[in-house]
DNA sequence: CAAACGACTGAGCGATTACTCAGTCAGGCT
DNA sequence: AGCCTGACTGAGTAATCGCTCAGTCGTTTG
């Protein structure tokens, strides 16, 4: 592994943990076993690292949701959906480091005047959203989830387990007796009513 | 409105606009109109000046969500639950500093070593959830809300009703009209299966 | 062999940070 | 009048910040 890798991955793990003003380029240093100046000789500065730090988290997670999303074995689309929900909460597990870094403001604070941050978080929203959204429109093709508006309700179940991923990141609620109830609160909202 | 007061009021918005971190205290002595100095008279420090902030906006909050529910006016335990749906998204935006505040994630990291922090963040989401939890069992009672978990289901309906307000703070969707669907959805979590 | 190159570093820079302290000043008490 | 007290401030301080730059290496190229 190069050092510029290093450099990335350190930073990516402290920009989660700590935020993006409280890491210091020297602690990056230190911790990731290179001088304080090698870091500014592969970036520019402390922004452009952690708009490369957040192109590859956007990467990763787009690559793991396709890749899931393409993957056989779901008897409908309401099957799909609640494994969506799964794999979300699994993913977010997985790669905590990334889902936090989406978790914190300054990604959303530079997207305001930076055009390249705006464009990775729109990517990986969009992907996201409308990979939920493809699976209730297909559970509604083949009749297993209710005519109600795809991308209105793939947003809601979006902010129902991006909520549980907060639960769990500050350790307010268990999170695992929780999902059970979520996953039985979203097929409420999808399926007909009887 | 005495000098300290002053202080406190442009703090949280600072605090809530730019986080902890970001916030200097030389910049909150030149827009709140008093010497630096003036700061560290009244708060010992940067942290105690937060953690006043932050006891302020549980007092306002928890004040807030009691009085409305001390309110009449509702038919039943489901309307009552549909009704804290739309004051906890009024009272986002009314009180936009003290939720964004909530929604940063310094407060929790204080949290994990500062007690008089965790108790003011437990106090203002015990208070939200409770209030949630005991309008759901009214609703149980009255007959209009079915026998479900009411605990995990207030936090299932906090996840949705907070993310949207997340949505609002960085305009990612227009949260008027995702908050109709959403209302729709808490409805088919909420009423008996028929 | 010499020159050029890319990867990397130590030393140091100006700016900013949270915070301190001696001292000013107005108002109330004796 | 003299004194005390509480509110407030200007002028600092050491430490840390992001960042620069001249220069050292080892490898590749002419």
């Amino acid at each position: 592994m190069t050092k510029k890798d290093k450099i990335l991955l350190m930073a990516t793990r402290m920009f989660a943990g700590k935020g993006f003003a409280d890491t210091s380029t020297a602690e990056l240093a230190g911790i990731t076993g290179v001088a304080e100046s090698t870091i500014f000789y592969h970036f520019k500065n402390k922004e452009e690292l952690f708009l490369e730090v957040l192109r590859k988290v956007r990467e990763e997670i787009v690559q793991h949701f396709e890749e899931h999303e393409q993957s056989q074995g779901f008897e409908s689309g309401l099957d799909k959906v609640e494994g969506l929900l799964g794999y979300y909460l699994y993913l977010a597990g997985a790669m905590e480091d990334a889902f936090l870094l989406l978790h914190r403001h300054y990604p959303y604070m530079l997207a305001q005047d930076n055009e390249v941050c705006r464009e990775n978080l729109e990517a990986v929203y969009n992907c996201m959203a409308d990979i939920f959204q493809r699976a209730i429109e297909e559970g509604q093709r083949d009749g297993s989830i209710a005519d109600i508006p795809a991308r209105k309700t793939a947003l809601i179940l979006f902010t129902m387990v991006d909520g549980l991923v907060r639960f769990k990141t500050y350790n307010l609620y268990d999170a695992g007796t929780l999902f059970k109830e979520m996953v039985a609160s979203a097929r409420k909202i999808l399926v007909h009513a009887h």
